[in-house]
DNA sequence: TCTGGGGTCCTAGGACCC
DNA sequence: TCTGGGGTCCTAGGACCC
């Protein structure tokens, strides 16, 4: 081997930077502890104390303020678990209440479309967004970064993270690294120089890069003994097709090499799939209660279905059963599924719970406890229906404006005012969520009140 | 007693067609 | 005596994400 080998990323670097700059820099902005900032935001006492967030029916813990991580309280475990060390630290508990993160959130994003501009600025997920500021200068991309952090915090109360490297996956790990030294960081790090990529994947464990879950981990480690992200880095694209998911691997590889090969997304307007499932408050043994439940989950997907101008092909339901021979730790129960292709398209409630319902005879099983259910909408097109169709009966175009009423209806007061019969009424399976703090942004009775 | 909900992308393999 | 190959669609399932 020759002493003046390369190793493969500075060959992929010096391939892809332009005049020594990289030909694209993204950043990613994180809402920090998101749900919990967004339960401070109206409850100023809870500063510096610690916060968690509960899942549906109070099941898991999915947002723990820095406090509450100092603490030891596991992200995602089971509340019931850490409810001790909760009581002995008197940690605050709310059980989540989306329509405010939901406010909060888009707050958010307009902030940063405000800042960059609109075209500029992809939202990930409800508490994150991929900024393009390949257009800026590489020397004022930390003073951007930083002005970005500070107006975002000051519209809307909310503090984020913000890494930036020449592609997404590198700007995921500058986003965890600049989270994991607040104070040195002051919540941003960018990745501008080689010798700064190469220490970051250096320190990163190959588990938490972004794309690499437990599965891989756990093979990475085990069988070719990769620790960091680094020693990944070093793979070639081939290993990254063999053994990390196809394309997805090689994509990964180039990712952490400095090639960008995840692009910016259009916002993703429609869906390619619809699902509605929950878990029971308490589990049900009764098929009608299992009926109700189905129904209402169909209404509730329908809806998504309706706002994002679609119709459905393919309707499927599932129940999990409380399994019967449980061992502790391992309590995940049984799924049954059915799915039924209807004769045309359709975004009807009534047309979408007529053959939900029926499938449920077809699942349920007397006797039988179940846990949780679920209705998934797929084989998703444009809704042929929305605007008047000469081709199809008018009856047809009645249904049509019915539906838009309903959703008009109770999207307006935010809850389910208007229902089908088949919902039921009394919901002895609804979940539970016990300590959910007011909608303070959402609705007009519980708006915060400032003395 | 007790462990969320809602998505995405990709691959393999079978069915079917010409 | 002897039975192709390529394309496309669909479904199941595995991985991942927040």
């Amino acid at each position: 081997m020759s002493t003046t080998m390369q190793p493969i990323q500075t060959n992929l670097f010096a391939q892809h930077t332009v005049n020594g700059n990289y030909p694209s820099m993204y950043a990613i902005v994180d809402c920090n502890n998101f749900y919990c900032s967004c339960e401070r935001l109206f409850k100023p006492h809870l500063d510096n104390k610690p916060v968690v967030v509960l899942s549906n029916n109070d099941g898991c813990i999915i947002s723990r303020s820095d406090e509450s991580k100092l603490l030891g309280v596991d992200m995602a475990g089971p509340y019931f678990l850490a409810k001790p060390l909760i009581k002995k630290h008197d940690v605050a508990v709310f059980s989540s209440n989306y329509n405010l993160y939901g406010d909060l959130s888009m707050r958010v994003m307009d902030t940063l479309r405000a800042i960059i501009g609109e075209q500029h600025v992809e939202v990930y997920s409800v508490d994150e967004a991929f900024v393009d500021l390949s257009m800026f200068p590489i020397e004022e991309l930390d003073r951007i970064a930083r002005d970005m952090k500070a107006t975002v915090e000051q519209w809307t109360g909310i503090k984020v993270s913000i890494g930036v490297a020449p592609t997404k996956v590198l700007s995921k790990l500058a986003n965890r690294l600049s989270k994991k030294n607040k104070e040195k960081s002051g919540g941003v790090i960018v990745l501008d120089t080689m010798e700064k990529i190469k220490k970051a994947l250096a320190i990163t464990p190959v588990g938490d890069i972004w794309g690499v879950g437990g599965q891989y981990a756990k093979k990475l480690k085990e069988q070719w003994f990769i620790d960091d992200a680094l020693q990944l880095s070093k793979m070639s694209e081939e290993f990254g097709r063999l053994h990390l998911g196809g394309v997805v691997g090689v994509r990964l590889i180039r990712e952490l090499n400095g090639i960008a090969s995840k692009d910016m997304q259009d916002e993703l307007l429609n869906k390619k799939m619809i699902a509605t499932t929950r878990m029971f408050g308490s589990p049900v043994g009764d098929i009608n209660d299992i009926k109700e439940a189905v129904a209402t989950y169909t209404s509730r997907a329908a809806e998504k279905l309706r706002r994002q101008h679609s119709a459905a092909n393919i309707i499927s339901i599932f129940v999990v059963s409380k399994e019967e021979n449980h061992n502790a730790t391992f309590n995940r129960g049984i799924t049954h599924s059915r799915y039924t292709t209807l004769p045309t398209a359709t975004s009807f409630t009534n047309e979408l719970i007529k053959p939900a319902v029926a499938m449920v005879d077809g699942l349920f099983k007397e006797g039988t406890l179940y846990k949780k259910a679920g209705v998934m909408l797929s084989g998703l097109v444009p809704d042929a229906s929305i605007q008047g169709n000469l081709f199809i009966p008018e009856t047809k175009n009645n249904g049509r404006l019915l539906m838009d009423m309903i959703d008009n209806i109770n999207f307006s007061q935010r809850d389910d005012v208007l229902k089908f019969a088949a919902s039921g009424t009394t919901r002895d399976w609804k979940m539970r969520q016990e300590l959910r703090s007011p909608r303070y942004t959402t609705r007009w009775e519980e708006l915060y009140e400032v003395r």
